[in-house]
DNA sequence: TTCATATACGAAATCGTTTACGTCACTTTG
DNA sequence: CAAAGTGACGTAAACGATTTCGTATATGAA
């Protein structure tokens, strides 16, 4: 069924029915009534290709997910963002676009979103310090908010981010005062801005505290539940060892706890562990007591929050970049404890 | 810049530009290069709206995936099989559309999608048993394919399957080898065929053995790390405790791990664990040897293999339902042994 | 030379909407 | 009572491609 069906069916003019259902004012509201209930009886919805011609506008939101080319990974958090931005498109009429690339080709992906008009804005996901992507959509003119930031991108551009500074300062700041003096970090990839963040306010804390950062206490890598065993292992078989570590992801702190129980020792008590928690709906950390202590924050949520501004400055292409940071909230759990003396 | 500016730049009519840029043979292969070269040049794509208008295809697929309302729970082999399936559309020049919806209201969305004509066909995504979105599909007449299948569904459609009943059976027959007679399950929900097949495939080897299969050895719920946690911690309790455990997902397998350390048994040894392994990019089972012993399908493999499935045909719309059932392969692990004597 | 056949290109219709202008029959107003 | 609104609807032109018919020129055969 198409308008020219259901106007024929009504003896109405398309331009009249059109109006109708688009809540034009100047149809009467006896015909308005009679042409929606016609087209909730054939089910009529217009097409998305001939509005989207009619109006210059695509509907449609690009998500353009970056997968590592060497590991072939893609971030688990993916997943529950999308859902949250899923829910502001379709709730405002607009449908969700994703592109999964290597990282090697994502500019000609972002071109192309362009050049095919297939989609009025994007939302680039995990950025890296001194992200190029920025100066191309600016360059492009594409809308886009990045979900986190690009630390040396000077140029003014919407974001949504965690303070994942803060986070990190509580979460050590929090060890410190259970006594622990040997601190690790097991962090995501060297080059991810929210991995230098959280690496910032870690060593930060440190320094204010007196402690010295130990280059041997610091990992980076692809935040899988191997990559924080590894760590793990190696760390705990220093002479030296941690009695406490901090980690990116629930994920990662996974494997940190199989390491930990391997080597023989016991979490919360002999290493304490905190874990940036994303609120993944298949990884809840625990029930009322959080399993692991955790600097929380829901992704979901900042999905939500991204796409609501997304569309907001579609909707409005005069206005100023926006920017929200969303505060992390410490969460103690089992995983952590005073530090032991060794 | 659009085909009329470029047709106008080359001196060429609308028509040419387009015939030379389609391959058209009616165009002398001169000016098939110089209008290849002006396009280049220019960045020029059709629009896809237009050209979905003029074609009546939307060069679009769509992928419906469910959110349970009471969890808000989504599956986490979602991320990875549509990285799998992404690869192909994208090099067919096929986009992704993709809505996330909860469990409810996913009719809806499938005649929307139908309506408004947003794509040429769907990915029915976590089947469950007698799942009635097949009929619907069929009588709204969108194509389609099933990642996985729904029994008692007795209409024909396509779909891509892992043998779950035989690879339970497999890891089963495992661990009975092994000499394990209490083995417990802990799968997806009930009413999600997947599961129903896992379970089937774990009785029968179980009763084919002689053994009867114990109801408070057999969980379903959401496929979380605490459902795993949970039903492993209530299952050691029992004086007649497993000596060997069933996981559905790795994720699961986390939770079990869990709570057969916290309860001081060491897998492998006391208890050993059996997982069904999708191959999650982030959640890899270890290097050579792997961590959990496994019964592994690539869910990425999958997507890809439906995704080519589902643009087959839509390009040959007469063609017969196709499907497709890959085998999973048993890897050994470090979680599993003997059984012990208690 | 004349007719048929390629070869290479163009004009205009088409896809399903929206929307800038009309139009026409009634009020309302001075 | 004429002029000016206003309310409700219609005509036709976009939007940016593809595609159905044509058409003009060159080539080959009779």
């Amino acid at each position: 069924m198409n308008l020219k069906q259901l106007s024929l069916e009504l003896g109405l003019s398309q331009t009249t029915v059109s109006r109708a259902l688009n809540g034009f004012p100047e149809v009467s509201e006896a015909t308005r009534n009679r042409v929606q209930l016609a087209a909730d009886r054939h089910q009529y919805s217009p097409s998305t290709r001939a509005k989207g011609l009619a109006t210059g506008k695509a509907l449609a939101i690009g998500h353009v997910i970056p997968v590592s080319t060497k590991h072939e990974t893609m971030n688990p958090i993916f997943g529950d963002f999308i859902a949250g931005a899923g829910e502001t498109y379709s709730r405002n009429g607009y449908e969700m676009l994703l592109s999964i690339v290597d990282d090697q080709s994502e500019d000609d992906v972002y071109r192309a979103l362009k050049a095919r008009r297939s989609v009025d804005g994007v939302v680039v996901h995990g950025p890296r310090m001194d992200d190029p992507r920025i100066a191309l959509l600016n360059e492009i003119g594409l809308p886009f908010v990045v979900h986190g930031r690009a630390s040396g991108v000077t140029a003014p551009y919407s974001w949504v981010d965690v303070n994942n500074r803060r986070a990190f300062n509580r979460a050590a700041d929090f060890l410190i005062d259970l006594g622990h003096r040997r601190i690790g970090l097991i962090n995501g990839l060297e080059g991810m801005d929210f991995a230098h963040r959280r690496r910032n306010g870690y060593m930060d804390t440190l320094t204010a505290n007196g402690i010295a950062a130990d280059p041997a206490l610091m990992r980076s890598g692809e935040m899988t539940e191997e990559f924080g065993y590894t760590s793990t292992r190696d760390m705990l078989a220093l002479r030296d060892r941690p009695t406490a570590l901090m980690t990116s992801s629930m994920i990662l702190a996974m494997g940190t706890r199989r390491a930990i129980e391997e080597a023989g020792l016991t979490i919360g008590r002999d290493v304490s562990v905190i874990t940036h928690d994303d609120e993944l709906s298949y990884l809840r950390n625990g029930g009322d007591v959080p399993i692991f202590t955790a600097t929380r924050s829901s992704v979901r949520d900042a999905g939500r929050r991204l796409a609501e501004m997304l569309l907001a400055d579609i909707a409005n292409p005069f206005s100023q970049p926006q920017t929200e940071l969303l505060e992390a909230e410490l969460m103690v759990g089992q995983s952590t404890g005073p530090a032991p003396h060794l």
